[in-house]
DNA sequence: GCGAATACGACAGCATGCTGTCATTTGTTG
DNA sequence: CAACAAATGACAGCATGCTGTCGTATTCGC
């Protein structure tokens, strides 16, 4: 215990911090998120399957890995927005059992409405940040910083793989 | 729809980006976070809970305050706490109903062994976030962004209460 | 003091994400 | 071509967090 017990570096000290703040952050931006899908009848889960399929069809294992998720988790709301035709299983070529999950117009719709809603929150949201002196480029670079730290948290996963 | 389809403006285009990679940084540090305390017996949740109130006993309803959570999702947590003996519900002088959570001798062991844990694992990340150039300003100034775009949120948040 | 507002805990229900396991399909390798 | 590994989807089970509702305790205003 005389190793592990050494005064925290300050950059330790920093991230311990930053760690607290990011999960605040994601109950914060979940909410967020709920509350600008939720007119459109969606949740920010669903949204981001979505985004993901309107950029182009793919199977659910792809969108998983697109949006840094487990398979299952995609794959639990893929089947419930093909219940609710907003999206659809088309064959794919490629693979029989692997079908591309695609936009219907409902999800089209819901989509477009969403991402509106969405660029009016961000534009106000980025207002209110540079009225306190945080502009883009503050922005940007934190945004390097998390993901330089995003970087390193995924290669100490896959250790585990 | 004029006012709602200009472009995005760098800041919210920034910001975009951002929420994505919090929503990532979110799912990798709670699986860090549950590898550190999974030697203990513990995870995430818990360990947070266990920090708290070994700061100071407090009742449930102050936790969830503390670690900006709703009182249930810290009352389950607590109630599980309390059952394995980690913790232990105390009388209030304050308040007849509201009993406080206090540490019991394995829950203190268990968040000590934690804490090493994460001493270690947050200064040898904080090392190597330092090889790609991010020290601990770069940590703080990106610290101090999420915090305004956190207190920005949280304001938003209470219009709805 | 008494009554309304507030705070707290308990219970039920739901959304989201994870892991584990299995069968089937694909692709690779000998 | 046969066998094995990898990828994929399906299903079950669990952890974490949220909301809603209810009953009780505390606090505040009159």
């Amino acid at each position: 215990m005389q190793n592990t017990n050494p005064a925290r570096t300050p950059a330790a000290d920093a991230l311990s911090w930053l760690m607290v703040q990011i999960f605040q952050l994601n109950g914060a931006l979940t909410a967020a998120g709920d509350a600008l899908a939720k007119p459109a009848g969606q949740s920010t889960a669903r949204w981001q399957v979505l985004a993901c399929v309107e950029r182009a069809p793919m199977p659910v294992a792809q969108i998983a890995r697109t949006l840094g998720l487990a398979r299952q988790s995609v794959q639990r709301v893929a089947d419930l927005l093909a219940d609710e035709q907003l999206c659809r299983y088309a064959d794919n070529p490629q693979h029989q059992r692997a079908k591309l999950l695609v936009l219907e117009a409902a999800g089209s719709s819901a989509l477009a409405a969403i991402q509106a809603a969405q660029r009016s929150w961000a534009n106000a949201l980025g207002e209110q940040l540079a009225a306190t002196g945080t502009d883009a480029e503050h922005i940007k670079a934190a945004s390097a910083v998390l993901g330089q730290l995003l970087a390193l948290l995924k290669q100490e996963g896959k250790d585990d793989d």
